[in-house]
DNA sequence: GTCTATACTAAGATAGAC
DNA sequence: GTCTATCTTAGTATAGAC
């Protein structure tokens, strides 16, 4: 009789996002894990080759996260409103997770990873396609993008050391960004 | 007599910052700091406290980098250029330093480090203040900043993976930025 | 799949002689 | 200020029994 498991892989996935989420990537080693699932250290290699693919594991479930944060977003009264919406949402994630939130910007590049990155831009692609047009659509989400993910950054790395609020700050960009469609959907409507 | 100085604290930092161009932060480690720059790494502790201070160091210096870099951009033609020109500046050195650039949004609080901070948003500052307006200006940079920042960090990191190209995303970017002022500059004309 | 035991590597840091 | 020598900590990973 070989002996019983005493854990699975979701939870040790689980303990070592949460290791993460409380203390960074660097948090992440192995003997801690095996000692949040109750297991000694040299059982995870059984079930991961090493702490980088469980590392990657990790990363794909804080997408994961991501993408149902924003899927959850309710679409709301138009485009714009759901834009502006999803904006918010990724950066309260961010808040809410601030050591998890670096991983979504991980430059990993498997299937897995891939899909679960597809599907957490995939709302908001659509969204701008209707705020910028099918063309420009590219552009547009990543201005978005680039500029939540580096405000963000600022934000959590307490950048932002010159007085004044930040969150005033985040809703001028957002203005910025979005007072530039205005034209277009009032041509539509 | 006492043993005769085989380097400097200068040489110290440089080497060190080499290192982590090279191979980005971990990749700073005392024994290769000293290997570097001809002594043995008990030496460098007489220099400075600890790996920590001397990664402070050297934050401080790419920072000083920075500013330089930035200080050294000619004003141009009229304010919306120049701080088109800061931006594509700011962008070039995070390609020519893809290692060195993580390290200017640190989060030191020292006052040489702020100082050297300073410094670098400080043109930024005033060239956005003929833009947006003195009121805005901090608003403006944040923004500005923020762009910037996490459109390097997501280039740098290949999280642009949708195809199309990027510099044209910085473009479009960009453009939606400076369009904004247009008005105003017209108006100020 | 779990364990005990262990090898291996690497780096930060200090003591004390010169 | 430099050195040799050493301590200490800590983490990745494997071998082999059960």
């Amino acid at each position: 009789m070989p002996a019983p498991p005493k854990t699975n892989d979701d939870a040790v996935v689980g303990a070592a996002l949460d290791l993460v989420a409380r203390g960074g990537v660097d948090a992440l080693t192995m003997p801690d894990v095996a000692q949040a699932v109750g297991v000694k250290t040299p059982s995870l290699y059984k079930r991961f080759e090493s702490r980088d693919a469980l590392l990657a594991a990790v990363e794909r479930r804080a997408l994961e996260m991501v993408a149902d944060r924003l899927a959850r977003v309710p679409k709301g009264r138009g485009p714009k409103e759901h834009a502006r919406a999803l904006a918010t949402a990724f950066r309260a994630f961010a808040h809410e997770h601030p050591r998890l939130y670096p991983l979504v910007f991980t430059a990993r590049a498997d299937d897995a990873t891939q899909a679960a990155r597809t599907k957490a831009v995939a709302t908001l692609l659509e969204t701008l396609g209707h705020l910028a047009g099918t063309e420009h659509a590219l552009h547009a989400a990543r201005t978005l993008t680039a500029f939540l993910h580096g405000f963000i950054t600022m934000e959590l790395s307490s950048a932002f050391r010159l007085g004044g609020s930040p969150s005033d700050a985040f809703d001028y960009g957002l203005d910025l960004f979005f007072d530039r469609f205005t034209e277009r959907l009032e041509r539509q409507a």
